[in-house]
DNA sequence: GGAATACTATGACAAATGTCAGTTTAGGGA
DNA sequence: TCCCTAAACTGACATTTGTCATAGTATTCC
């Protein structure tokens, strides 16, 4: 297990690759190594972040509490991202809170190494800039889909979101393997009409299951009906 | 009319108030101001820009076409918001088209000013990041408020919202006049829907309306509403 | 191994929302 | 002014979706 920041591959993919050794090196100081346990929590909505975290293992879910008492999930993080940039960057408090799907290890990196680069090195902060304006599109597209699609289309754009992002295994189900609750709060619906569906679309064979674990069968099908047939 | 970018006063609403004398001066000579009547457009859904737009007057809506043919609109944008960022940014052709709701003036900026003075200026990148991350964090609660609210509780969000951010007239009309189409596409509804839950609110005495014109009458049974009674 | 607990599943029903069809109203030109 | 068109509105109905109740199935923890 590579603990240098300096080596780490996960840098790869995202914006701490624009940082320079030295910055690298100060940042692999004073970070910490945290093991997440699935079902805890990283930070909680409201909490005030002092620092970031970065995913080098597992998959966290980034939800929102609804005042109907449901949540929403904004966001699944794996490998890579950076999660609390946001809180961070605006000296907000965060308004996601962030739980783990499966165990997880992250690196918590405090805020003084992220702000001191971002004064720093323009270079880094036009990365995170572009990460960010790449978030808000993606957001833009949630709020469409969500507004303007059914929740059967959305079920079906979730597999294949799901797919798409995390990829499957060796037996051909998805790779994240997520509770129906987990998936009603990803599609915005009641965890009811999220088992009904699934149920349906394995006898109209656009989807396997076994267990909690689900297998694209018929994805040309199913991109026809996120599409509206 | 005011058309130095050194001098003018919407400046001070957005990320541009970071830039320095210099800056400003490269900027506000390489500007045009133009000026759009209601029902044109800024920019459509695909374009690539090559510059950002900074609103004068007016207000535009930023919508998203979906498959189903239905516009959803997903901000609307006043004096001293600046458009067309995140497509510069990231140099991929925009996600939304702007519309105009009102006669509109903007003044355009080529992107190679904003490039520019990203490159050279670190706290202008960091104002239009925290600007990005504020975005950010409101794409997120209308994700939430869409998936998890009623339509009813999204149109007296709707309402207020349009009160605290554009304001009434001297007779108590909210400032900002959209047609009922125009609503039911911020809130994500059909049109039908929209007026059905006006004539109710109507009824209700949480509004008065006189033409296309709305009024808040009871600001306080709307918040309950949208908290969910 | 077995009880306790959480998750999945299904039916029946109610409520919310969309669609279609048609009428009324308002505002902008000729 | 009056017509004409677009927008606002209303009703009836179908569909979608949520809620409640209940039963089956897996998982965990002693």
């Amino acid at each position: 297990m590579e603990s240098r920041c300096e080596n780490c591959i996960i840098r790869q993919f995202n914006s701490l690759r624009a940082m320079s050794k030295e910055e690298l090196k100060q940042v692999s100081d004073s970070k910490t190594v945290k093991t997440i346990k699935k079902g805890e929590s990283l930070f909680q909505e409201g909490d005030k972040l002092n620092g970031v975290y970065c995913v080098r293992n597992g998959v966290s879910k980034l939800s929102k509490l609804s005042s109907n008492g449901k949540d929403q999930i904004v966001k699944l993080a794996s490998k890579g991202e950076v999660l609390g940039q946001r809180s961070v960057i605006s000296e907000e408090s965060t308004n996601l809170s962030a739980i783990a799907v499966d165990d997880m290890e992250v690196c918590f990196i405090p805020k003084e190494s992220i702000n001191n680069t971002l004064q720093k090195n323009p270079n880094f902060t036009m990365e995170v800039l572009r990460h960010m304006a790449h978030d808000l599109k993606e957001a833009d597209d949630v709020i469409v889909n969500i507004s303007q699609k059914t929740v059967k289309q959305r079920m079906a754009e979730a597999f294949l979101y799901l797919k798409n992002n995390f990829g499957e295994d060796e037996e051909g189900y998805l790779a994240l393997t997520l509770s129906r609750e987990d998936i009603s709060n990803v599609v915005g619906t009641a965890t009811e009409s999220a088992i009904r569906i699934i149920s349906e679309f394995k006898k109209k064979g656009l989807i396997v299951a076994s267990g909690k674990r689900i297998g694209i069968k018929d994805e040309r099908k199913l991109l026809e009906l996120v599409e509206g047939f």
